[in-house]
DNA sequence: GAATCCACTGAAAGCGTTGTCAATGAGTGG
DNA sequence: CCACTCATTGACAACGCTTTCAGTGGATTC
């Protein structure tokens, strides 16, 4: 049978209580007797009962971490660095992801239901799935993330897509002379999407440059969609000062490599961008102008604004808004700088 | 204040053994009490304090992860399906990784201390901290990933290293006909570099081929490192039937890289092949040979045989291994299949 | 009609902690 | 020597749930 905190009593010869105080608060108990119970800990092998204690102390130190898809280095990443601010602050992280948006209800759900944690950071980044936070009536700290729009209520962190988006148009347009741009997006679900649409939309009108409906694709992010996609039509997009501007590297990557199997030159022929700075975004030839979004720095924000409302639970609302970096490369057209040739993957930070 | 079982059972006029028996068998419970109970726990929007329940279960439903670093897509492909079974199976995933090989140590004390966790699944993949897992006694269900070598008493998954790096030393001297072929791993703390490495020599030998020191490099897995270290010498490595066999797919395309700069041709002048199958594996020019390792199924084994111990703590140990699968694509200089030129990504599977 | 059985329900005993409160005894100032 | 403070400790009541055991009536059997 598991020892518990009585056997422990008993071997020290003092009571219960003595030992909780040399667990919890060491400096009340005499140091005599403070060794004579840590002594009987370690022979013991005692190890607290976190069930008996979390019910006493209403608090697990555990936070919930929700996210879309695991999958992809960009959960990775937010997962990472959710994981290590945990760590640095004492919790642990409970990591759960939904099999596809109409799941997200359902998990959650049964994440607030059956799980023990403190605190918990959700993203939701496809709209069908609407505020499923909301459906469930909680009083559990509840930090929200991109994707899943702010609602003023909760704490939030969120990446500044238009001004990533705006960054992106704006060196397309103004430094590389764009005259004819081309979005390809994720389904019209997905936010992130949309706002980026919403940004190329903008900045095109504001420079007076024509932003037709066929010129907007929504595909699924995928590579392959993508590459598929472009292959047929590479050839008809090409055209001095032309670019695709693609929501992510994958589908950009796609755009490039049936650019240059179609001998469209990239950027010559046919400017490419993509958005997020995941590890390809280097590995590509001419490698990838993007826009690199802080994942990592993401998920530790969240459950730093976690931890703080854990402290304070009264105190208002924080959003912290996180800005993207427009990454500049070669797939652009971008004039190189002059100086020596870059190494591969060197990057020129706008 | 919290709503607790005391409050649905007065709201429904039933004792709080009752709520209790609809809530986990609700077959003992009369139809129209049954009803009732349900009724008042939605009304009060009812939810099982999980510390209490797990004080009387001894159990949580959660299960624990711990990985020697989240970074990379590696690892985030074990987490996306050690979660993806957990939910399938009823389990929430607490994971957390180490902030180095030092830390492993720590990370898995306080894991089994101070958490929740029915189970837990351990990788350890850098020696020095040799076995963390054996110094802390407790009868919690392990399950010993990848790197932690397996010591017979606990379940474990690995990758068959072995059979992975044999099929490509043996495809790189058979089929392509290599004459020299340079080994680059990671660090020699490194267990999977170290397996690989074992099998690079022994094939080496067994084939009569030279495996000289010089041809052996340890670096620290990163692209950068590798690309620093290629640069100079990619060039003295160049050569008919010459290859480099790097322990991971970021060394290989930095080789890779290194070499397209010097203007030594891949896989004319110089092959290289890599480990692992990530994602940017497909995206170098030439696309790079290398071998998958089932990194997602690895995750879902390891949760699979906590649940089944969990089922039944007796059961002797189950020793899973995983076998690498050979990805044949165009940087090894493999003869390409005759017929219609593939498309960028395509593989061939061996 | 008494004895059983059955379906259902309630009372109460834990589960392993923490925290409150009182008790003990030694030391202190008057 | 007494009232008082202080440091230290123990008893015991929660915490919210599950589960065992013992009713309670009505139906069934002999």
């Amino acid at each position: 049978m598991r020892v518990s905190i009585g056997d422990v009593a008993r071997r020290a010869g003092v009571s219960i209580s003595t030992v909780s105080r040399v667990i919890n608060r060491r400096e009340l108990v005499n140091a005599e007797t403070r060794q004579r119970v840590d002594q009987a800990i370690a022979e013991l092998g005692y190890r607290p009962n976190m069930f008996a204690r979390g019910l006493m102390l209403r608090k697990s130190d555990m936070l919930g971490l929700a996210l879309p898809d695991v999958h992809g280095e960009f959960y990775s990443e937010v997962i990472r660095g959710a994981n290590a601010k945990a760590r640095e602050l004492g919790y642990h992280l409970v990591i759960s992801s939904t099999n596809g948006p109409e799941d997200a209800q359902t998990l959650l759900e049964d994440l607030l239901r059956r799980s023990i944690v403190d605190g918990m950071a959700i993203m939701v980044s496809e709209q069908p799935g609407g505020r499923p936070w909301e459906q469930i009536e909680t009083r559990l700290p509840l930090v929200l993330l991109d994707g899943a729009v702010e609602d003023g209520e909760h704490d939030s962190v969120v990446i500044d897509q238009r001004a990533g988006a705006q960054a992106l148009m704006r060196h397309l347009i103004r430094r590389c002379g764009m005259k004819r741009i081309l979005f390809m997006g994720g389904l019209t679900t997905n936010v992130d999407t949309m706002a980026r649409r919403q940004v190329y939309e903008e900045v095109m009108r504001a420079a007076d440059l024509p932003v037709s409906p066929e010129d907007v694709y929504h595909l699924d992010f995928q590579y392959e969609t993508a590459y598929a996609f472009a292959r047929d039509r590479v050839k008809g997009w090409a055209g001095s000062r032309h670019c695709v501007f693609a929501a992510n590297d994958e589908m950009a990557c796609a755009v490039i490599d049936a650019a240059t199997e179609a001998r469209v030159r990239v950027p010559q022929d046919l400017a490419v961008v993509g958005f997020d700075d995941t590890r390809i975004a280097r590995m590509t030839r001419p490698p990838l102008t993007t826009v690199r979004v802080p994942m990592s720095t993401m998920g530790a924000t969240a459950i730093e604004l976690l931890c703080k409302r854990l402290a304070d639970p009264d105190q208002p609302p924080t959003h912290v808004s996180l800005t993207p970096q427009l990454m500049v490369r070669e797939s652009c057209g971008a004039a190189q700088q002059a100086g020596a040739k870059p190494a591969p993957g060197d990057t020129h930070v706008a």
